[in-house]
DNA sequence: GTGAAAGCGCTAACAT
DNA sequence: ATGTTAGCGCTTTCAC
């Protein structure tokens, strides 16, 4: 049997609040009986009872952590900020995969729920308005990661998209790239949205022709960016740079290129976005955005963790600067006659 | 104020019993007033108190994980394994990180402990035998992944690792590589003691010389393959092939190669271990030592979990087989004259 | 078929 | 400085 607190108060002689109250570090309690206690209390072994602790505090110290996928090469560094945090801070979190599927989502917002979490970190596919929305009328701590659903008066740590999108796009068209071509995440998520719409907005501003088959939708999944990229070379006009929507996609790409015997950046030049770790492992060197993806996690714990303490803090979104980070995959090009 | 299931009796007009008896799909209801209670209950927007109920139960259907880190590439994939099977088998995951940090270590298992985790499954150093030692003792479930501490009764899902380092160390000399050198991992592991143990075997049974210089001592980290086979490279005799402890040191060996302007495999073989996505992407492609990753934390989760709700089960140890992966960064070898 | 009461392990008034 | 009591939200005897 574990030993419980009733167990340590009849052995040390005093009643259970006593040793609450030494648990606690609470006044009140004489050095002589704290040390006492503190004795039987190493003796035994005694490990206080959390969940008991949890029902009469209503308080878990506990986080629920949602994401699509942890295996995604892009999630493990902001859990880890997460967690980082959050220990720091005295949390512990629970994490649940929902591979952008509403449903699952759903049901992992409801689970966390009942497991009682004091708060919850949430990157969602781009459906889940209804589920936010409640939760943001019954004031429950919510930080929103790496995506902001549209609409939503939930706090989120992210970066711009659109922004990073735009940027990228630009420093291909500076390199003299008049053909452009984008594949696109998946359009679930608002991640993907924004990237494609910074695209767009470069494409415009400077005044390039934009084609719909130019602009293919993936999934964010390598496979997905090999196959694309196929069916994007196999067109008669070919585009001489492409805006892959993150890293994972931009390796599969790599390969397709590859296996139509072309090469990176001579024939294509190709970016990526995210900057995992990949990207400057790979031969040529991708160029891409680089997500401070660390940090992302350690600011959502900590905004999400403030918000649980002081009731009335109501987070800001943060929105945090991305880096162009120019490898070897691009290259200046010149319209030939 | 969150609804409690007082409430749903109140407004349902029954009393607690029979909400708790609905909710938990008991017998000896009518099914007129289980009707009338889950209509009260969708009405409210009811969600059992998990806590509460672990208190009774005693059980919280949730797991804790304890790995070294979730950013390193090999865990992010058994976590998923693990959070797969467990919310398959209606559990949930709270996951630390712990750096190999034996404080660390001891740390996350009391906290989980505290919390009234169901089980655990650990990945530790090789220093706490102790701490393994009171769990298993107390008869709490656990089941160790990746790493089985020697002398512990506790059962582990991994591969053999000195066979897959005797294998991949085998290939290379088949190969017709003689002069072999090891960068192994952290040592205060016991993967990298039996890749080390596994490597050197090979050397003996195949009648090679070994030599002290040409085994260094790294920590799994992409920057400690880069300086140490820098190191390498630096001394006036070197090897012709050498086995990097796992994939990551690896890609800091091809750093270290490049920037020594080599080149991979024709002046030197390398290979890694546990095929981590990397391993594929970059070029030349990785020859190393494929780990069920997914599957292993699939297997851990199952065990454990049938260890938890069948008291007289003790989970076996599980050894997975890993696959040599031939790919691109090894070559024949042929001494010249 | 239904409900009253006890109790899971703890904290927090409220005495004393 | 210490103890008594109530109660957190639930499940489970046990009685009716």
């Amino acid at each position: 049997m574990k030993v419980t607190i009733k167990d340590i108060a009849k052995e040390a002689g005093v009643s259970i609040t006593t040793v609450s109250r030494v648990l606690n570090n609470k006044p009140d309690v004489s050095d002589n009986t704290k040390e006492e206690v503190q004795k039987v209390i190493n003796r035994l072994g005694y490990n206080p009872n959390g969940v008991a602790r949890g029902l009469v505090l209503k308080k878990t110290y506990t986080i629920g952590l949602i994401i699509p996928d942890i295996s995604n090469p892009f999630f493990p560094e902001v859990a880890r900020g997460i967690e980082d945090k959050a220990k720091e801070l005295g949390y512990s979190v629970i994490f649940c995969n929902t591979d952008n599927n509403k449903e699952e989502e759903r049901e992992a917002i409801e689970l966390m729920r009942s497991k009682q979490v004091d708060g919850m970190i949430l990157s969602l596919s781009i459906g889940n308005k209804e589920e936010l929305h409640k939760l943001a009328k019954a004031n429950f701590p919510v930080v929103q990661i790496d995506r902001k659903i549209p609409e939503v008066e939930l706090p989120a740590v992210t970066i711009n998209n659109k922004t990073s999108a735009y940027q990228i796009t630009s420093y291909l068209i500076e390199l003299g790239h008049t053909k452009l071509a984008h594949i696109a995440g998946d359009l679930a998520t608002k991640t993907a949205r924004d990237r494609l719409s910074g695209f767009r907005q470069a494409i415009d501003e400077f005044g390039l022709e934009y084609s719909d088959n130019w602009v293919l939708k993936g999934d964010y999944s390598k496979e997905s960016g090999y196959k694309l990229m196929t069916t994007l070379l196999e067109q008669s006009q070919r585009p001489t740079a492409v805006f892959m929507a993150n890293d994972l996609m931009a390796i599969g790409a790599y390969g397709a290129v590859f296996d139509s015997g072309l090469k990176v950046p001579e024939d294509i030049s190709i970016v990526g976005h995210d900057d995992i770790d990949i990207a400057s492992a790979i031969r040529p060197g991708l160029t891409t955005i680089m997500q401070p993806k660390y940090k992302l996690g350690m600011t959502a714990a900590e905004i999400l963790i403030k918000r649980i303490n002081e009731s009335n803090f109501i987070g800001d979104d943060v929105i945090l600067k991305p880096k162009l980070q120019i490898r070897s995959s691009t290259k200046e090009w010149q319209a030939n006659a």
